[in-house]
DNA sequence: TCGTTTAATTGGACCGTTCCAATTAACAAA
DNA sequence: TTTGTTAATTGGAACGGTCCAATTAAACGA
């Protein structure tokens, strides 16, 4: 994680911004981090232009880099830091302990628009995976997943039970790292109602995606509909990437 | 748009890549790329990672750079392809006609919390401004935002009845390009229920955040209430950026 | 002092190269 | 044919350089 220059640069400087070192919110100029950091020009604008990106600081051609003071407040139930894009590991906790109960887990046939969103045949099959995730037994999401057999052929009740993520990591060494998201928002129905403890007016956020493996192999499709008060998705828009 | 060698290259293997030239879901080389496109490998490589970061392309070291076919599925109700972040040209009105009722405009004194996030001091104002936008006089949207005067002293109902940041970027010289954006859901009040048109049960999504012009001044705070079957944002998420 | 012109600063785009790592293809040996 | 080794392919990281555009600072003249 640490051992690519740019890597180490961003690191850094994310160090020297949160100890406030820059105290007039100016960094130094390109060329003078380059002298400092004994790397290339191209290796510091790399490197803050990922910082950019999540909207750490602001630049401006011609005047110089500036720390963007607003960067605290940004805070998601979802951070997305670990090496892959798991629930376990995204999951903003704060403290309290997280679990999964199983509510079902069986094998059935795929079915059209999951044939075409995993790449398979209409005579292939997936897991069905449900499941509750609570946070210090309080429930929060429900999730339906569904993952072809064929990638993960030794899936069983007690895997599902943890990180499906870490458990492909661990043994297929193949990291899920890139996903398609989609948020919006329902009202609850029976269920939800029921699994998540609410009341008839209040509603869930819906995430659903595929997953994908690093090479690009559609490895999951989910559906999570979250109890309405633990979905806040945060995030940095930029025109100009 | 189209003036930088990396953006033509973008544009023209979106195009390419739309119009199915590579049949094999497979991409040339990058050095062959490079090659076609008489342009450096450094700024093929820069037009592949954005297509990479919008997940229409996988690259594997070693193996090549696949297209995703899952890539078309990809429809938000939110596109970020203008020049700026405003809703009234982000929105995927699909031929319906966009309009804004205007519900509330005056200035008033800036809260802590606006203090905070617009970067003003406790004797400063600004504009509040309530709005409701509509698609095909199907209302969907409660917006509230606020806005420094000192940044636009000029604005007035008009104006306000219209696209803002349009209107900024044509006399400001502005663009509004960045944005810090929270998405999540909850029950709708009495207020959204009757400009919606919504039943008790039925949920509004929440889109609060923090836009910036591109020297990253913060310009405006917003508020938006949506009728929850027009809230869809969807992404593409990536560990390796 | 004020406004204008000129120079210095600073990030942006792009080039072309080197070395490397992961993967795949080709080849040779059993 | 199968298996193990070697070579070629392909994207990744990093360097360091050129030229440019936006901005700011300095110098200058009225």
């Amino acid at each position: 994680m640490a051992d690519l220059v740019y890597q180490q640069v961003i690191t850094d400087l994310n160090k020297r911004i949160m100890a406030d070192e820059f105290a007039n919110k100016k960094l130094p100029d390109e060329r003078s981090l380059s002298e400092q950091y004994q790397v290339s020009r191209s290796s510091i604008k790399r490197a803050l232009n990922v910082l950019a990106n999540q909207g750490l600081i602001f630049k401006k051609r011609g005047s110089g880099t500036f720390i963007n003071p607003l960067y605290l407040k940004n805070q998601s139930s979802f951070k997305y830091e670990g090496t892959n894009l798991g629930i376990t590991d995204s999951l903003n906790t704060e403290g309290a302990k997280p679990s999964i109960q199983l509510l079902d887990f069986k094998v059935v046939p795929a079915s059209q628009e999951l044939q075409q969103d995993l790449f398979l045949t209409a005579d292939e099959f997936v897991y069905e995976i449900k499941r509750l995730r609570l946070l210090d037994d309080q429930p929060f999401m429900i999730e339906s997943g569904y993952i072809p057999i064929k990638l993960v052929p030794e899936l069983n009740r007690q895997v599902v039970s943890g990180s499906i993520f870490n458990y492909v990591q661990e043994t297929l060494n193949a990291a899920v790292t890139k996903s398609f998201l989609s948020i919006s928002a329902d009202s609850s129905n029976d269920n939800d109602q029921q699994l998540l403890q609410l009341k008839p007016t209040e509603p869930v956020g819906v995430m659903s995606g595929i997953f994908f493996l690093d090479d690009g192999t559609p490895f999951e499709v989910s559906n999570m509909r979250l109890h309405y008060q633990y979905m806040k998705y945060t995030t940095f828009v930029s025109t100009n990437s």
